[in-house]
DNA sequence: GTTTAGATCAACT
DNA sequence: GTTGATCTAAACG
């Protein structure tokens, strides 16, 4: 059993916070995963390049990667040179819906930031946006001061899609939020 | 050796 | 029909 690591805390801690991305484009975070940098072979960091040199940098940066022609967003939470950070899989539209719809086209409203390529789509991140400050503007910026609601419930699981470390319950997500995508094991884990 | 672009296909809607 | 911490190979330096 390996013992939780500080990331899961951030992670669960970004639940509720609102990122702002371009063209009004904003989200309520509702879904998340850790990612324990050389602890986590489901993580980039897990092996130190010079790009995932970035996760080992100051907190609060953004970390971005492509995949299936999309691109995902992750916000370092490092901060001691950890190489963790944590995977913005899921959000609630909460402004900016039509800069969001410009780039994610007609679909209803909680899918606009559903499921991590998504959720960066809506919000207009790409490969541009890496290593963006994201307490100070401009570019992309996380407000981490709201909070969850008084009845609202943080639910745990698996990771989606990882095909090492499948079995840790790195995925933290809003209890019965419409927003958050459905579990889907690699195929190959 | 690293990084990025493009693509596959099992699972989900 | 859509999606994606995979996978391969081309494009860097």
């Amino acid at each position: 059993m390996v013992q939780e690591p500080n990331v899961c805390a951030q992670a669960r801690a970004l639940l509720g916070a609102v990122i702002y991305g371009y063209d009004g484009a904003i989200a309520r975070i509702t879904e998340v995963e850790a990612y324990d940098g050389p602890n986590d072979p489901a993580s980039h960091a897990f092996t130190r390049t010079p790009r995932s040199a970035l996760m080992y940098g100051p907190p609060n940066r953004l970390y971005v990667y492509r995949i299936h022609g999309h691109h995902c967003a992750n916000v370092v939470t490092s901060a001691a040179g950890l190489g963790s950070a944590v995977l913005l899989r899921a959000g609630q539209i909460l402004d900016g819906y039509d800069a969001a719809r410009a780039r994610r086209g007609d679909v209803p409203e909680q899918l606009l930031g559903r499921g991590p390529g998504n959720l960066a789509k809506s919000l207009g991140i790409t490969m541009a946006d890496l290593g963006t400050d994201l307490l100070v503007p401009p570019g992309i910026v996380v407000d981490r001061s709201p909070t969850l609601a008084g009845d609202e419930r943080i639910a745990t699981g698996p990771r989606v899609g990882v095909r090492l470390a499948a079995d840790r319950p790195w995925r933290y997500w809003i209890a019965d939020h419409p927003t958050v995508s459905a579990y889907r094991r690699h195929p190959r884990a």
